[in-house]
DNA sequence: AAAGATTGAAATTTCAATCTTT
DNA sequence: AAAGATTGAAATTTCAATCTTT
């Protein structure tokens, strides 16, 4: 962003910053995982598969899409969404717009399994990462957030623009509870 | 940090920031990993083990504490140590101080191939983290990833304390490259 | 007994084919 | 041929013993 030359070595400021943020960057996801795992019997990765399922058009998704929304290989995501189809929370489809697809769609058993886990997680989500935060802190760590990625994924829009542009979840109510996972569902409409 | 009931739910921004930082959270270390296995053929997990012994007191650390740091069970961390034995960059030795513990300890080999590796993995670490940012949201990152951590693990003082209190790596070149790895080195003492 | 570490078996992931559809 | 997905074999990780030292 600002300087163009090859600086080898990071200055100490700096080394202190990517080692705090380094470490958490390992210790997190292992939080939450050791989480869902104990709370739900699922593995931070399935719970990421049949989340992004839930607040999907149609609770369907291409599983090429799946695996770079878990930044998976596409064998990895074909032997989890074999596994959660065995405990029948999703199945398979062939895309009918294009063959060589095949879409994952979430059962209903899945949607709720997806709601009987997601308050817990994101209980935990709110201890552990938005309440130690100020406000101003929680907006700095979207922007920062969306700055890195853009660096890591310079053709794909932000996370937040993919996922509100799906024009679904209108009608669908199907169960008493909200879901409000990481992705807002009727609000997304109107916003 | 600031209510005590229990939101069930998350608002639409509460929502939003999380979803950028658990997508970042995915696939930053994914792009860590496949960098360092592409140009040194070598993993982000075992790149961590042999980087925390170069600047460790006698590049020699605890398997226990390998594991913490790097948030793997001791099981998985003993087998990555078996891994790196066999390629000759670290070796086991029991701890002389309690025989519960097995040392770790980095072999020359070992901190040559740490030196050879971290040009170019703090050279994506600057890509793709350091330069995206402002010096303001540097620092920001810094203590937001400090403040979450304190919740994640309440009992632990910030990683970047219990780095520095290593009272050692003082006047040992042995090579002619500086390390500054995500710690300092001869920096360490006096600060 | 408790703590740290290791081991074998089972589960998961990776890697390199292979298969299917376009 | 190219893209997406699957599969079998090999590598890694997890899980539940087991082992060693205190």
């Amino acid at each position: 962003m600002d300087d163009t030359q090859e600086p080898r070595w990071l200055d100490l400021d700096e080394q202190r910053t990517f080692m705090a943020f380094a470490y958490m960057l390992v210790q997190l996801p292992a939080a939450f995982d050791a989480f869902l795992q104990r709370t739900a019997g699922i593995s931070l990765f399935e719970y990421q598969i049949i989340a992004a399922l839930s607040v999907a058009p149609e609770r369907t998704a291409r599983l090429s899409r799946l695996a770079e929304f878990t930044a998976s290989s596409l064998s990895r995501l074909s032997n989890g969404v074999t596994r959660l189809e065995e405990r029948g929370w999703m199945r398979r489809t062939p895309d009918p717009d294009d063959g060589r697809y095949t879409l994952g769609v979430l059962t209903d058993a899945g949607w709720d399994k997806v709601l009987a886990a997601s308050p817990g997680h994101l209980g935990e989500v709110r201890r552990l990462v938005l309440d130690p935060l100020t406000k101003v802190q929680q907006q700095q760590l979207h922007r920062i957030s969306e700055r890195i990625m853009r660096v890591v994924e310079p053709d794909k829009p932000p996370i937040n623009d993919r996922l509100r542009d799906l024009p679904h979840l209108r009608g669908r109510p199907t169960h008493a509870e909200p879901q409000c996972l990481e992705q807002p569902v009727e609000a997304t409409q109107d916003s």
